[in-house]
DNA sequence: CTTTCTGCAAAAGCTTTGCACTCAA
DNA sequence: TTGAGTGCAAAGCTTTTGCAGAAAG
């Protein structure tokens, strides 16, 4: 499971530093899903991201992805959004972008805005130390529009 | 099932126009639903709603409760929010704050910002028609800040 | 009357859990 | 050597679906 993408090893060091920091183990299974999550584009689900490594010949167990998904998002490496039910979907931490996300057919496009996560993330909260955001906006994509007008 | 708040006759309005436009019927479990809604204060979940109506004697089945809850925010009158999975938590829809999510505890607080939500949904998108937003702040609640410093 | 909506129960789908075994430290 | 991590399968939850019966229009 080698990554062909050149994000991959600066967050690769961040994984290590991390499992370091934490006296957690640094298993192979954790780096070759790391490596796999940064290939695939923009965001994903657990199934994607277990099938494709199943594809190129890379078994691990769903409750491994699972397990280190989570300590991926807990490492800061990857955010976890949850636009529908029943479907968490990851995506590499970057943060400055806008969800736009049609109620009607589920699809998601992305917004680059660096300004408004900056701007989210330098504000002060009380009792509340800020690490990323997310924002979405719902509506309608123009398909969607053109089939509502009855 | 009679809502005490205030809020409730205009929301009440708004519902039997959208049932009106789109030829739907207008069942004593809509509004009833609608009703419970209203009275529930912020966040409230399927099964807070569910066990608050039985509680008082008003039985509607799970599956009507689904449907409604989709129903209303198909209406605009209520938004889905999905911070956790197999959770989704719905809310009167004024759209004007903002979540502070604890990644640690899940905990999620509230702050007004109706100058935030104004400005992503007065923006133009190409080829989408905003309705409503949702900005969420992930981060750490002072009390698992104190119990992440080791 | 007709067709939608509801209730019920079963099914589906994602996620978590328990346990034995493996392997990183 | 040893306990954290993995794999596997089963269990758990929320949500969806199918169908018969109820009731809105």
């Amino acid at each position: 499971m080698i990554s062909h993408n050149s994000d991959f090893l600066p967050l690769r060091s961040r994984l290590t530093e991390f499992l370091r920091q934490r006296h957690l183990r640094k298993t192979p299974e954790r780096y070759a899903i790391l490596a796999k999550a940064v290939d695939l584009s923009a965001h994903f689900d657990v199934d994607q991201l277990y099938n494709a490594m199943e594809s190129e010949g890379y078994h691990v167990s769903r409750a491994t992805v699972y397990n280190t998904l989570e300590l991926l998002c807990e490492a800061g490496i990857l955010n976890r959004h949850l636009f529908a039910p029943n479907q968490a979907r990851y995506e590499v931490a970057r943060g400055n972008h806008l969800h736009l996300i049609c109620r009607r057919c589920g699809s998601i496009r992305e917004i680059d805005d660096p300004e408004l996560s900056a701007r989210l993330l330098a504000r002060e909260y009380p009792d509340f130390i800020p690490e990323y955001s997310s924002s979405s906006v719902y509506g309608l994509c123009a398909n969607c529009r053109a089939k509502e007008e009855l």
